[in-house]
DNA sequence: CTCATTCATAGCCATCCGGTTATACGTCAA
DNA sequence: TTGACGTATAACCGGATGGCTATGAATGAG
């Protein structure tokens, strides 16, 4: 359930994959035949590129009948934005670390 | 110079580079034999996975007599961030649609 | 029932990639 | 100059991975 950073990292790393994903938080909910018309792999590599997003925790499936539904599950990026505030938060306490050196040495 | 989208996931996908890359953003500049302990791999790793991470614009390099620092270029990771907002921001876009909606017919 | 449709899985292959050791290159010390 | 040190590169290897085709499984249509 719970996807570590390092799933999500790897998920997204391949363009394909992030294309697919980006596509479902752009226009929402789609069947995987028609995830598969313009992106430009064969249809069982979307369903396994699909199952991976899943797996990450990125998407959710909803079946339907003879189809499956896919969509994107935007709470799932959060431990993605965390991290690269958290690493640039880094870089602002360097920064006002240094405000204060030099605060301190103005007085 | 621009490191693309791409370039980012790709670099950071790879948990050894990340770790590198986080320490750098957490402890500032370091030489690549400090870098090199505790990494848990040999030096010659370290200094491709630094490589890379410059090839992405993630970290820069210092030369230094014989040794050479490198330090995090925390603006790097804006891209990621930026891509991260937009696709949450598609889930706030349909969620003010529905509340649009919603409002339209109560009315 | 029969056949088409939709999706997932299996099996395969080529390529990429992260790790290794060996080595070359440049710099400082003696 | 000689040798030790710090780093980068070269050559190589095994495993992971993204693509394909073929096929199975489940559902809907006729």
């Amino acid at each position: 359930m719970t996807a570590t950073r390092d799933e999500i990292f790897k998920t997204l790393a391949d363009p394909t994959r992030r294309a697919i994903f980006e596509r479902l938080c752009r226009e929402g909910e789609k069947t995987v035949s028609v995830l598969t018309t313009g992106a430009g792999v064969s249809q069982p590599v979307v369903s396994k590129h699909l199952a991976s997003l899943k797996r990450a925790g990125l998407v959710r499936d909803r079946a339907d009948g003879r189809q499956t539904h896919y969509s994107a599950d935007y709470a799932a990026l959060a431990p993605l934005i965390d991290w690269a505030h958290e690493m640039t938060g880094f870089w602002e306490k360097k920064f006002d670390a240094l405000e204060d050196l030099l605060n301190r040495m103005d007085q």
